[in-house]
DNA sequence: CCCCCATGTGTACGGCGTCCATTTTCCCTT
DNA sequence: AAGGGAAAATGGACGCCGTACACATGGGGG
């Protein structure tokens, strides 16, 4: 009957990982439900524990949530990557990192639609918003997705699609566009747009990235 | 004594436009605190009155929420229709219609910093979003902001700025553009960015979606 | 004039976040 | 090996929230 960690008996106190287990409640919850649906107690009653032992671990529901969108995060770095790793080879360079771009965005929206509420609870956190007190551990993956968008505008200067020297700001641009896309289609006016369509759009919007750098 | 309309002693019962105060509250509410601080029981106190007697002009919180919703994005549209009105004349028609452009992606930036509680109520509401049941009355301003935008890229098309043909979708890209620049700047990586770095970053994303249409 | 029903009140329930005191159990020290 | 201290979890309580149901009220139409 070994839940976690080690040699004991499990039965109360000493749970093995309730901070791990908590993070995970969390997530599955704000997968559903987006960050609203992170509750304290229902994810302390997913880990099989009273509530008031999440307070050994996290200081209020406001830290476990924290946790939560610095996983969500994560989790949408990843996507970013494995669709970047999935890439075919390109006759050139320079179409391969055309490519690469346009992957970046593609796993961002599709993230976005497929895992909303992951993406909600990633970012919107909250009003007072100034939490990011010191570097919050993102632990899991090693580039965030904002740092493999800047790669792949890198890769694109590297190759002369794009001029050199707009580089600090241009993903300001980028990252702008298509994260406003996103928020669009997942529930602004966009909402009801067929994902094909919004695909259409955000083809057209690298496209404009891409001339516009 | 009288606080609200008419004659009534304002006592007990009879408020005289109790939903109208409601909203009024949940508007001030979502202000200061965005979405999450709407919260019935606190607007109903402020209206003087008891929790329950909401129920006789909202159906739940969340019907509320979207009252407020809607008045917080008609207020956006207010917004740039002052701004748009503020303009000063310009040399050409096609210099009016650029600045025009400019003026309605400025104005959604400063609103989102400057109305930052409004802002985050008017989007990012909930998880399940379908509550776009019957066009829910804006009531107040004529045209939405999302049309404003759709005329100031009219105008680019008529004075010929812009190539025509092209427009439907082309209001797409630049809503998404500006929002995401919105919504990063208000939490997102850029969210320590100084407004005249935002202000600077606005300029170009205007120039490019000027160019790349 | 009187009755009706829209509007607001009262009471109540369960769920939430969080505080405080208490118990249990691991493991480190003597 | 015995024991003690601290970490981890429990237990109970409080106030706030949304909401359901029954009840009071009083202004306006018959």
């Amino acid at each position: 009957m070994g839940t976690a960690r080690g040699h004991t008996t499990r039965g109360t106190y000493r749970h093995g990982d309730l901070r791990r287990a908590l993070l995970d409640a969390g997530v599955a919850l704000a997968r559903v439900g987006g960050p609203d649906a992170v509750v304290l107690r229902e994810a302390t009653r997913r880990a099989g524990v009273v509530p008031n032992a999440a307070y050994r671990h996290f200081a209020s529901r406001r830290a476990l949530l924290r946790a939560v969108r610095a996983a969500a995060l994560s989790a949408l770095a990843v996507a970013i990557e494995t669709e970047l790793a999935g890439m075919r080879r390109r006759r050139s360079r320079a179409d391969f990192a055309r490519a690469g771009l346009r992957a970046v965005g593609a796993a961002y929206l599709r993230f976005a639609r497929t895992e909303t509420g992951l993406f909600r609870t990633a970012f919107a956190i909250g009003a007072e918003v100034p939490e990011a007190d010191q570097a919050e551990r993102t632990g899991n993956s090693g580039l965030s997705a904002f740092q493999l968008l800047g790669t792949a505008l890198d890769r694109l200067v590297e190759t002369g699609v794009l001029p050199a020297g707009r580089r600090p700001g241009a993903e300001y641009l980028a990252w702008s566009a298509v994260h406003g896309l996103a928020m669009l289609v997942i529930d602004g006016p966009l909402c009801r747009l067929a994902p094909a369509d919004a695909d259409a759009i955000g083809e057209r919007l690298v496209a404009m990235v891409e001339k516009g750098l």
